[in-house]
DNA sequence: TACCTGACCTAAT
DNA sequence: GATTAGGCCAGGT
């Protein structure tokens, strides 16, 4: 398989990631638009499951504009609780509280 | 190769 | 305030 996702738009994203301070929340369209691709808050969906495979980061402080958690990944809430993000239920984070203000 | 799906968003109704 | 429609890109089948 060739080449997955463009390296460099990877790591725009992977580095605006690192900037969110501990404690808040981005969503993806926040993101999305940071990196000059205000519509393609899906592509920066789907770095978040590959950033594993290019190193550390908080990708678990990234959710959708509803503040919803990824499906399927518990630990993410625990770490956004341990970081002292305030949960509204048991997989959305208050995200008019905590989202990460530019 | 073509179609469907997905860690989605915004604007309009 | 809630629901619908349209858009964008890459992976998987």
């Amino acid at each position: 398989m060739a080449r997955i996702l463009d390296e460099a738009l990877i790591y725009e994203i992977l580095s605006v990631v690192e900037e969110i301070p501990e404690g808040k929340v981005a969503t993806y369209g926040q993101i999305a638009r940071l990196i000059g691709r205000e519509r393609n808050a899906r592509l920066v969906g789907r770095v978040m499951s590959m950033a594993e495979f290019y190193g550390s980061y908080p990708c678990h402080r990234v959710v959708n504009h509803a503040g919803r958690l990824v499906p399927g990944w518990d630990m993410q809430g625990v770490l956004l609780e341990d970081e002292g993000v305030v949960m509204k239920k048991e997989d959305y984070v208050d995200i008019k509280r905590c989202q990460w203000k530019i």
